[in-house]
DNA sequence: ATAGCTGGTATACTCTGTTATACTGGTTAC
DNA sequence: GTAACCAGTATAACAGAGTATACCAGCTAT
């Protein structure tokens, strides 16, 4: 029963570890969606800017989240996409999606 | 289906906002799982400061997630409980910690 | 030609979440 | 009496997440 909480403890933190801070789920979730390019993917986030999206892009890339390819064909054509790593976001993502409809609803019930 | 994901994705951003940061939810984790006092609180979440832990159970109580009763004996008493909007934040925790399991599984593997 | 798209980078700045450390006042235990 | 527990607060400082704005090269459509 403790261990079982510190070890639980654990894999939260280690979660949020990994996909903390304001824009990694959003972004992981547009790929997901079917969202390849950059500026694609830029407008179906609202409220990020270029330079957060690049720079979690790396990031998101480096950890092996999310793959990025160049055609070379004129003109350049670029291509994120998410690996199967990133799909096993799937359950947290829809549940934090359920939530915040959730969350709407009571909102526009109290008004 | 375009309208559709503009909605997801603003659920998502909504409830980034309530449960961002790196110690909300193991905080109301360990509420829900029946830590009251301060002290047992801090204890359970590895690396966390009494500052932090003050600050969020403050803002917490503001926004209803856990209550906070005194108990006037002596010594004073103090226990903090989740209220049941707190606790629809279960499954956003279960498969959180589910992912981070299978995260350290694989982490092992590879080492 | 000029306005707009693509896929970004550069620079500078803010802000606040987070850490570190110390401290308080009361109670209990040895 | 002194050490340790409770429930925190005070002060200071930092790091980096996030914002704002401008800019670049290359292409396209009018």
């Amino acid at each position: 029963m403790i261990r079982n909480q510190q070890e639980e403890v654990q894999a939260l933190q280690d979660t949020i570890y990994v996909i903390g801070g304001k824009w990694r789920l959003p972004i992981i979730n547009s790929i997901c969606n079917g969202n390849k390019r950059f500026r694609e993917i830029e407008r179906s986030i609202p409220g990020i800017t270029t330079r957060m999206l690049s720079r979690e892009l790396k990031d998101l890339e480096m950890n092996k989240l999310i793959t990025r390819t160049v055609y070379d064909e004129t003109p350049v054509l670029v291509e994120y996409e998410s690996t199967d790593y990133c799909k096993s976001f799937g359950p947290v993502i829809l549940a934090m999606i359920a939530w915040g409809k959730e969350h709407k609803k009571k909102i526009i019930q109290k008004s």
